[in-house]
RNA sequence: GGGCCGUUAGCUCAGGUGGUAGAGCACCUGAUUUUUAAUCAGGGGGUCGCAGGUUCGAGUCCUGCACGGCCCA
């Protein structure tokens, strides 16, 4: 059972007096010409002139015959002024709008506004009222304000009142979209093509984590939420697409830490005849243009760290860093080498870890986790890479790069392997190390995948970025969930 | 999964060693025609996360659970 403050009950009060008096509390529509940006950056050219506004009341200083509030819309805050013998009441022309006001309007109520931009006494731009309508009345009041929403669990559950009260979250979100905007167009601007490939698969793949399952009615059949949409992609470009790119919404059925959360946004791009130096290079343009962009420079600022987004990035090439941290080479190495390696450095069930992910973890412990400015790591071992061609080279390894940022994985890039034969063998030794206990790897060869490579992939680049991490780094927010607009929380039990 | 911290009025928070629950904002009543967290006077509002236990007596001590946060894995 939800319970009420008592000002519910008072609102509510509130809503049937007006009802009586003629005035409906939530009507259709408002007339708006200006915002409260509008007439404070333009105010030498307004002042005088009649505007319209609307926007939720934040605060009231009430004397009566005269009164103050602010106003707020999408855009920030602006004073408004209620007088007795100026403002009217919308359609109530007997009744003293300044009246009205002090008894009806409250915080929180959405009202529209039209009357005369002033300065007042103290020199604060303002809209003097000749016209208030109450637009939307509320029943609950807001919380504190000037402290606003502070507890993590309900600026979470109640996101809308997050948003109302905390303009700083507002902000993120906007800059979120702002980022958004500014990928696609870089890359529409570079010939990619934004496709929409399925949500629900067949068959899952792409990347290695455990899936959420549902089940279609009408094809009978069993269907898993992406963890990737990378095998569709390579699809589009064996049928002839030869750069596409998607802003996927990709859904894993694991944890969640300041860096992982079940549903996230992967973007991923992929181009015809590129390798992965052409996506190295695209994805320095990429970042230190948006750094530009969102910050007007190079530098920037998360968690009290600075971070120099100027190419060219640093490269550092896997086998080489950690052969150089281990004192052999991890991929040349024996097995037990390997776990003696694990035990020293701590890791985490190092004697029970598959051998390649022990040697990932030790990876990002001793040089993914020291990493600070935007660094290229380059050249991972097969066995991790299951996607990735094998090195023009040396075939022991890949041509793939991650980019880390403080330690954090952003990107994730492949010359793309398109040789049929060779990717059903990789995809067989999958097979075999997920028997040998690795559950986040699927259970079932995409067969139709395999197909459209037979039919023929050109060569390729593809990169995935990781957009809610790009977002924490640009809005400086210590959690992915503070990036993302209704995460999940357990139920509240009452 | 493990460790630490938190949960008290609608919101933000106080409540040494156990003794009948507090402030500010918000709300209600009144005063107020230039306020900026307006001010002044008065008032209402609580299952102290939940369940047990210790005690003459628990917001406070103990145990378990729930939800959340941070860190580790």
């Amino acid at each position: 059972m939800r319970t009420y403050p008592e000002e519910f009950f008072v609102r509510k009060e509130k809503v049937k007096k007006l009802r009586e008096m003629g005035i409906e509390p939530y009507p259709y529509r408002f007339e708006i010409t200006h915002h409260s940006t509008d007439i404070k950056e333009k105010f030498e050219e307004l002042e005088g002139k009649e505007v319209r506004i609307a926007g939720r009341i934040m605060t009231k200083r009430v004397f009566g015959k005269l009164n103050f509030a602010h106003l707020r819309d999408e855009f920030g805050d602006i004073q408004i002024v209620t007088q007795k013998g100026v403002t009217s009441v919308d359609g109530l022309p007997e009744e003293d709008g300044s009246k009205f006001f002090k008894k009806f309007v409250d915080t929180g109520d959405i009202v529209g506004i039209a009357g005369k931009v002033i300065k007042t006494k103290t020199g604060e731009i303002s809209v003097l009222a000749s016209s208030l309508k109450i637009l939307s009345k509320a029943l609950l009041p807001l919380p504190e304000k000037w402290h606003g929403l502070q507890d993590k669990e309900l600026r979470y559950r109640e996101r809308y009142v997050d948003l109302v009260v905390n303009p700083e979250s507002r902000k993120v979100f906007k800059t979120r979209t702002r980022i958004i905007g500014f990928i696609r167009n870089f890359l529409n601007s570079r010939g990619f093509l934004e496709m929409e490939t399925p949500v629900l698969q067949p068959v899952y793949g792409g990347a290695m984590a455990k899936p959420f399952e549902t089940f279609s009615h009408v094809l009978g059949t069993k269907l898993y939420l992406r963890i990737s949409n990378e095998l569709y992609l390579k699809r589009l470009l064996v049928g002839g697409f030869e750069k596409v790119y998607e802003f996927s919404k990709d859904f894993r059925n694991e944890g969640i830490d300041r860096l992982h959360y079940p549903e996230f946004t992967l973007l991923e791009a992929y181009a015809a005849y590129w390798d992965y130096s052409d996506m190295m290079r695209m994805t320095e343009e990429l970042l230190s243009g948006l750094a530009k962009e969102i910050t007007g420079s190079y530098e920037i600022e998360y968690q009290g760290v600075k971070l120099s987004f100027e190419p060219p990035f640093r490269k550092i090439d896997y086998v080489k860093a950690l052969t150089d941290k281990l004192g052999f080479n991890p991929v040349e190495a024996d097995e037990s080498k390997l776990r003696e390696a694990g035990k020293f450095h701590e890791i985490d069930k190092y004697d029970r870890l598959p051998k390649h992910k022990l040697m990932d973890k030790l990876f990002d412990k001793l040089i993914g986790d020291e990493i600070k400015d935007p660094a290229f790591v380059m050249n991972h071992p097969v066995d991790i890479s299951p996607l990735a061609k094998r090195h023009r080279s040396n075939p022991a390894v890949t041509e793939r790069f991650e980019l880390f940022i403080l330690g954090m994985e952003i990107a994730n890039a492949f010359s793309e392997l398109n040789d049929p034969i060779d990717q059903r063998e990789r995809f067989e030794k999958q097979v075999e190390l997920r028997k040998s206990g690795d559950a986040e790897i699927p259970a079932e060869i995409d067969e139709d995948f395999l197909k459209a490579l037979e039919v023929g992939m050109p060569p390729a680049g593809g990169i995935g970025y990781g957009i809610d991490r790009i977002v924490m780094l640009f809005t400086d927010q210590p959690s992915i969930r503070d990036v993302i607009l209704f995460p999940q929380l357990r139920p509240k039990k009452e």
